[in-house]
RNA sequence: GGGCGUGUAGCUCAGUUGGUUAGAGUACUUGCUCGACACGCAAGGGGUCACAGGUUCGAAUCCUGUCACGCCCA
C-alpha cells in the first residue's frame, strides 16, 4: 500500500515502463490515424502553466483516440527561437567577458549549439513529468538538418515563383539586437510626452507651424503636408520651408493624409521615419532621408553636434537649440502610443533598410478558402473570424532578420550583386556559372537569417519526414488538431495554414483547438514582475502531475481564461486520493487482487442500478470527448466515481459482499465499474490509474482498447434502487430535523405493501445506512410520515409535531407550485400541441406523481 | 473607431439544438473518528441568472438596446 503514497517515484516507474515498453509509437495496427504536432516549446525555456494546460489537452487527445481504436502520432520536438536564444546565450558569455563580435559567426554559433545541448532538454524532461505520450523518438528541433532542408527547398521554391523577394522598405526596428522585427513582436504601448509645435520659416518671409512628439527627426523632413481641402493654406502653393537648425529647404505637398483639424493643419513628412509618411512619400515621389544609424544614434546626414548622440539625448539638445534660436511655439502635454519591441523592451524603430519579404496576400488565399470550407474548423468556432480578419488585411511578411542564430538565408550575390538562390552553395555556383558564362566566380552568401516563424511555418509536415515521402507522412498527414493558445493563432497557425496549403496541397490539420490563458486566483496574468507565477514543476512535485492535469481539465471551459488557485489543485488532490482509497478498500474486501470471476448476468438491484448508471455515463463521456468537452469529461467522472460510485455503490456493496448470494456478482459488478472507470479516467489522470490498473492486469492500461459490452438492465430493479436511495436520504433528513441521535432507538415500518418488501429484502442495508431498525410489523405508537407515493411510520421518542408540520408544510406549497405549471401548461392547447411528445408524457407522469404526493401529504398533516 | 468575449450562490465557475422546482466545487453552519477515505461522512443555509424591452405555450438560454469588465486589431 506504500507505493500509492510515493507519487514521485510510480509516477516516474510507470512513465519509464511506458517508454521501455514502447507505448507512445504509434503501432500501424489500425486503420483510423490520429495525429498531433506539439507546439515547439523554445529550447532555452522552461514548463510554465501554459505549458502544462497546452500538452495536458493533447495528451488527452492522444490518449483517448489511442485507447479508442486509432493509430496515434504525438509528434514531439522544440523551437531554436531565434532572437531569444541568440540573446541568453549572449548575456550568458558577457557574464565571461565574451562578446558576440569577438567571435567569428562560425564560433559563435557553435556556442549556441553548446547552449541548446545543455539546456535544450531541460523542458522535454518538464513535459515528460507532466506525463506527455508523445513519441520521444521522433523528437525534432527546427535547426536539425532535415527541417533545414525543408526550409531551404521552401524558400528556393517560393523565390522562384516569386512569392519571396528583397525590398527597401521600412521595418520595425529592433536598436537593441540591431534586428528587424515583425509587427506582431511590436507591443504598442500607451504613454505620457509631449507635443512640439514647431515654426518652419518659410521662403516669403513668414512661417508655418507644425506638430510632432519627435523633434529629432526634423533633420529627415522632406516635405510639409497640407490637406488639399484647407483653404487657409491656398497662397502656399510654391512656398518652400526651411527645416530648422538647418539649411534645407523642403516643399509643401498637398495630400488628404493632412488632417485639418489637427494642430495647425500642417504636418510634417518624415518618409523614412513613419510608417503613415512612407506612404505619403511614396505617393509624391519625395526622398526617403534617413538620419539614424542601426544603434538608433543620429548618423551623417543630421547636423554635426548632434551625430552619433541616441535619439533620445539628441531630442534635448535639438529642443533646447530650437527655444534658444525661437522655433518653438508651445510645448503641450500629450498622450500617444509608442511601440516597443516584446523582447528588448526598448522603443522600436520605424526604420529603412533592405529586407526578405514574403507574400503572404497570395498564401493567405488557399489559407483562407481551406476554413471558408469547412476543411479546417476552429473550436471554439468564433476563432474563425479573427482568423478571417487578420488573413484578409494581411501585409507583406518580413522574413529576414539581422541576427546569426538561425536558417541563413539561401541566397549568394555575384561579385555586381546579382542574387543566385539555390538550396546549397554548389547549386548558386552552377547558376552564376551559367549567369556569367565564366569558370572561377567568388559568391557571397546573404548574412540574415530568417524569421523563426519560417520554419516553425513547415513544422506539421517538416517533422514528419517531408521532403521525403516516409510512412510517417503518409499516415500522419494532415494532422488531426492542433492544440494552441489563441495568442499565436497570427503568429503561428495562419503561418502553418499558409504554408501546409502551398506545399502539401492539403490543409495542415481538421481542427484547430484554441484554448485560453492559465491566470492567477485573482484573474491576473501570471507573471515573474508579479510575482503571481504558480510553477507547475512545483505543483507536481508536491500534488502529483494527475492532480494538476485534472484541475487544468477540469478548469478548461471553451472561450474562458483558466483561474489558478493552490486551494483549487487541492481540491482535485482529494479526488486522486478519494480513487485511491476506493481502491484501498476493495484490497481490504479481498476484492483485489482478483480471483477468478466468471462473466456473469447480476440480479441484485443495486448491482444493475451502479451498472446503469456506468452505462449512461459512459454514452455521454464518448459524446463530450468527441465534441472537445474535456471540462465535462472531467466533472462528469469526478460526480461519478465520488458520488455515485464511493458515496453509494461503495456503502450498497459492504453488505452484499458478506452475502453467500450476491458476494460473487458483486465482486464482479466491483470490478467491471471500477476498472471500466480506471479506463474512462486514463486519459485525464494517467498515473493512478496505470497504477491501480496493474494491480489487477497483466496489461499496460495506456494502450488498452475501450471495449465495453452494454449488459441487460432491468429498469425495475433500477428504479427500485433509486426509490430506496431516495429513502435513505429522506431518514436522515428527518433524523436530522428531530434531532435523532445515533445511540437513539428508532424503529421503522411501512404499510405500504410495497415500500416494506423494498425494506425487508434490503433489511440490513437499511439498518447499516440509518444505523436504526427495521421492524417487522406495525408500529401503532409511532408517527405517520410521507415519503414519495407511499407512507412510512418511525417510531421514536424524539418526535417534534410543530417542525414536522412546518416540513410538510413547505414540500406541499413547493409541490403545488410545482403542479401549477404543469397544470398551466397541460391545460393549454398550444403547449400539448406543440411541446415534444416526451416532455408532454414526463409532465404527465409528474403531474400523476404530485398529486399522490400531496393527497399523501394532506391526509398525514390531517392526522398530526 | 472596428471585432471578439464575459456578467448565474460569499468566491471560482457548469448549464452543448429554448422545456420539471437553475447545478457543481469551494467557503459557511450543524452533527459525526461507524473497519476505504478527516485530503473524510451526513444534514443544511445561500441565487429577482447585470439591467430594460421583445419573440414564444415556455427564456439563464434567442433578438434589440443599455451598463460594467476583459482581450484583439487599427
Amino acid at each position: 500500500m506504500e507505493d500509492l503514497q510515493d507519487k514521485k517515484k510510480y509516477e516516474s516507474e510507470i512513465y519509464q515502463n511506458w517508454i521501455d515498453q514502447g507505448c507512445f509509437k504509434p503501432t500501424y495496427n489500425f486503420s483510423k490515424n490520429f495525429s498531433i504536432c506539439i507546439p515547439p516549446p523554445n529550447v532555452t525555456g522552461s514548463l510554465h502553466m501554459g505549458h502544462a494546460l497546452n500538452n495536458t489537452i493533447q495528451d488527452i487527445l492522444i490518449r483517448y483516440h489511442r485507447m479508442n481504436g486509432f493509430n496515434t502520432l504525438w509528434q514531439p520536438g522544440t523551437d531554436h527561437a531565434g532572437i531569444a536564444t541568440q540573446m541568453v546565450v549572449e548575456r550568458n558569455l558577457g557574464e565571461k567577458n565574451i562578446y558576440r563580435k569577438d567571435l567569428t559567426r562560425e564560433e559563435f554559433i557553435e556556442k549556441v549549439w553548446e547552449w541548446k545541448e545543455y539546456s535544450g532538454s531541460t523542458i522535454i524532461n518538464q513535459l515528460k513529468r507532466l506525463g506527455s505520450s508523445c513519441d520521444w523518438s521522433r523528437e525534432r528541433f527546427t535547426m536539425d538538418d532535415g527541417l533545414s532542408a525543408a526550409v531551404r527547398k521552401v524558400f528556393v521554391s517560393l523565390y522562384n515563383e516569386g512569392l519571396i523577394y528583397k525590398d527597401q522598405a521600412l521595418v520595425n526596428w529592433d536598436t537593441k539586437f540591431k534586428t528587424a522585427i515583425s509587427d506582431l513582436e511590436v507591443v504598442p504601448t500607451d504613454v505620457s510626452t509631449q507635443l512640439y509645435y514647431i515654426k518652419y520659416p518659410s521662403s516669403n518671409g513668414g512661417s508655418i507651424t507644425v506638430a510632432t512628439v519627435r523633434p529629432e527627426t526634423i533633420f529627415g523632413d522632406t516635405a510639409i503636408a497640407i490637406n488639399p481641402s484647407d483653404e487657409r493654406y491656398d497662397s502656399l502653393k510654391d512656398i518652400t520651408f526651411t527645416v530648422p537648425l538647418t539649411s534645407r529647404s523642403i516643399p509643401i505637398i498637398f495630400d488628404e493624409y493632412s488632417d485639418p483639424d489637427m494642430g495647425s493643419g500642417a504636418v510634417k513628412i518624415t518618409p523614412a521615419h513613419d510608417f503613415n509618411d512612407f506612404e505619403v512619400g511614396k505617393r509624391h515621389n519625395l526622398e526617403l532621408l534617413n538620419i539614424l544609424n542601426d544603434d538608433g544614434s543620429l548618423n551623417d546626414k543630421c547636423p554635426k553636434e548632434y551625430q552619433d548622440m541616441d535619439r533620445f539625448d539628441a531630442r534635448k539638445k535639438i529642443v533646447k537649440a530650437l527655444k534658444e534660436h525661437g522655433f518653438i511655439e508651445k510645448i503641450e502635454d500629450y498622450k500617444t502610443t509608442i511601440p516597443y519591441g516584446d523582447r528588448s523592451n526598448t522603443i522600436v524603430e520605424p526604420y529603412l533598410t533592405n529586407q526578405w519579404f514574403c507574400n503572404a496576400e497570395e498564401l493567405a488565399k488557399q489559407a483562407i478558402k481551406v476554413v471558408k470550407e469547412g476543411n479546417t474548423k476552429f473550436f471554439p468556432s468564433n476563432w474563425e473570424k479573427t482568423y478571417f480578419q487578420w488573413m484578409e488585411n494581411i501585409r507583406p511578411w518580413c522574413i529576414s532578420r539581422q541576427i546569426w542564430w538561425g536558417h541563413q538565408i539561401p541566397v549568394w550575390y555575384g561579385p555586381d550583386g546579382k542574387e543566385f538562390c539555390a538550396e546549397t552553395e554548389q547549386e548558386a555556383k552552377n547558376l552564376a556559372v551559367d549567369y556569367y558564362k565564366a569558370d572561377k566566380i567568388i559568391l557571397k552568401r546573404d548574412q540574415d537569417v530568417l524569421d523563426t516563424w519560417f520554419s516553425s511555418a513547415l513544422w506539421p509536415f517538416s517533422t514528419l519526414g517531408w521532403p521525403e515521402q516516409e510512412k510517417t507522412l503518409e499516415n500522419f498527414y494532415p494532422n488531426s488538431v492542433l492544440v494552441t493558445g489563441f495568442d499565436i493563432i497570427f503568429f503561428w497557425v495562419a503561418r502553418m495554414m499558409m504554408m501546409g496549403n502551398k506545399f502539401m496541397s492539403e490543409t495542415p490539420f481538421h481542427t484547430v483547438y484554441v484554448h485560453a490563458l492559465v491566470r492567477d486566483e485573482k484573474g491576473q496574468k501570471m507573471s515573474k514582475s508579479k510575482g503571481n507565477v504558480i510553477d507547475p514543476l512545483e505543483i507536481i512535485d508536491k500534488f502529483g502531475a494527475d492532480t494538476l492535469r485534472f484541475t487544468l481539465t477540469s478548469l478548461n471551459t471553451p472561450g474562458r481564461d483558466v483561474r489558478l488557485s493552490e486551494q483549487r489543485i487541492a481540491g482535485y488532490r482529494n479526488f486522486v486520493t478519494k480513487i485511491t482509497n476506493a481502491y484501498k478498500f476493495a484490497e481490504f474486501k479481498s476484492i483485489y487482487p482478483l480471483k477468478k470471476v466468471n462473466e456473469m448476468k447480476p440480479n441484485h438491484m443495486f448491482n444493475h442500478w451502479v451498472l446503469n448508471e456506468f452505462q449512461n455515463l459512459y454514452k455521454s463521456i464518448q459524446l463530450n470527448y468527441q465534441k472537445y468537452y474535456f471540462h465535462e469529461v472531467a466533472n462528469q467522472l469526478y460526480q461519478f466515481t465520488w458520488h455515485t460510485f464511493c458515496d453509494w455503490y461503495i456503502e450498497l456493496s459492504k453488505n452484499l459482499l458478506d452475502t453467500d448470494e450476491y458476494r460473487l456478482e458483486t465482486i464482479y459488478t466491483f470490478h467491471l465499474v471500477f476498472n471500466s472507470l480506471l479506463q474512462l479516467l486514463h486519459p485525464i489522470i494517467p498515473f493512478i490509474t496505470e497504477k491501480l490498473w496493474s494491480k489487477n492486469n497483466k496489461t499496460i492500461l495506456m494502450t488498452h482498447q475501450w471495449n465495453f459490452k452494454d449488459i441487460d438492465i432491468d429498469p425495475n430493479l433500477v428504479s427500485q434502487s433509486n426509490d430506496f436511495i431516495d429513502f435513505i436520504e429522506e431518514y436522515r433528513s428527518i433524523e436530522k430535523l428531530f434531532d435523532i441521535k445515533k445511540q437513539d432507538d428508532v424503529s421503522i415500518f411501512s404499510n405500504n405493501e410495497d415500500l416494506q418488501n423494498l425494506f425487508v429484502s434490503n433489511k440490513e442495508v437499511l439498518e447499516f445506512l440509518t444505523r436504526k431498525k427495521l421492524s417487522s410489523q406495525i408500529l401503532s405508537d409511532g408517527i405517520t410520515l410521507p415519503y414519495k407515493r407511499y407512507d412510512f411510520i418511525l417510531q421514536t421518542d424524539q418526535i417534534d409535531k410543530n417542525k414536522i408540520k412546518n416540513k410538510l408544510i413547505d414540500n406541499q406549497n413547493n409541490l403545488q407550485k410545482e403542479k401549477a405549471i404543469i397544470d398551466k401548461n397541460l391545460s393549454n392547447s398550444n403547449f400539448t400541441e406543440k411541446a415534444p411528445k416526451d416532455l408532454i408524457e414526463q409532465n404527465q407522469n409528474r403531474q400523476e406523481a404530485i398529486t399522490l404526493e400531496l393527497l399523501k401529504i394532506d391526509s398525514i398533516l390531517k392526522n398530526l
